[in-house]
DNA sequence: CTACAACCTCTAGCCACTAGAGGTTCAAGA
DNA sequence: TCTTGAACCTCTAGTGGCTAGAGGTTGTAG
């Protein structure tokens, strides 16, 4: 039971198949064991691993930061400061981003409502546009 | 004076060297006439064409939405209402992502304030990600 | 006239995949 | 046991919007 294709692998996991491989050639996830007929194989291990990664993917951690995270994980008895470091400078990222889109929203949203439907030579957003706020 | 070198376009339209040739290489840009050595060479219409794509880069509108609106600001007669259904539709795609950004964060958040920063073996944050949330 | 900054073209790399070609293997049903 | 065909394999190229670098040429200030 404990031997998955990488179909099964990617049901599991919700990781798609090309991504599953795509992780294995830049090396995320060790080249799995092959049958003679060269398909991959996956244990238990590897399906945890490629948990991890997904969870971490959708908190949306870069993969160099989910490397980061993998090495910590493997060392129990070492202090999770690194991790809750990883973490943190992952929000301070995120708020940025968000600041960044909230900031552009509003310019947007004052474009988009000086525009008075009319002609083109009139409209508020190509002029901004053109010329700058 | 209106016949500037592409460093010369750069330095007054904020748009970097090597992304004027980029845009020229796509076709966003017309190609620009070259001297006799090949150096490019660039007018007001292209100075304003230019402007106009980096403003509406700076408002995150992506290339192809930026060709539409070239296209739309060309024809002064037609109506703006092409304009600014591109301006709402891009305001759309902008709160989905602040809203999926924002609960990005508040996920984090109660992860990295779950973190006791003891030893990884009891890590909130490793956890999580192991086995979900 | 010389020096050298700025220009030229072309290719490859970034991130995290995704798509497709062209071929092989595995497993379920007859 | 055989046959199908879904799922697998490797490899290359493409996505967006640039950026970096090699290796060579041109324009211009002194």
């Amino acid at each position: 039971m404990s031997e998955l294709s990488i179909g099964a692998a990617a049901r599991e996991t919700n990781v798609k198949v090309p991504t599953i491989r795509y992780y294995e050639h830049i090396g995320l996830l060790p080249a799995a064991p092959r049958t003679e007929g060269k398909q991959r194989r996956y244990g238990l291990d590897d399906l945890t691993r490629l948990n991890f990664i997904r969870h971490a993917r959708d908190l949306g951690f870069d993969l160099d930061a989910i490397r980061e995270l993998l090495a910590i994980s493997a060392q129990p008895d070492r202090s999770c400061a690194d991790a809750d470091h990883i973490a943190r400078r992952h929000i301070v990222e995120i708020d940025k981003r968000i600041a960044h889109l909230v900031a552009l929203r509003a310019d947007l949203q004052t474009l988009a409502d000086q525009c008075g439907q009319g002609q083109v030579s009139d409209c508020a957003i190509l002029e901004t546009l053109a010329h700058g706020s």
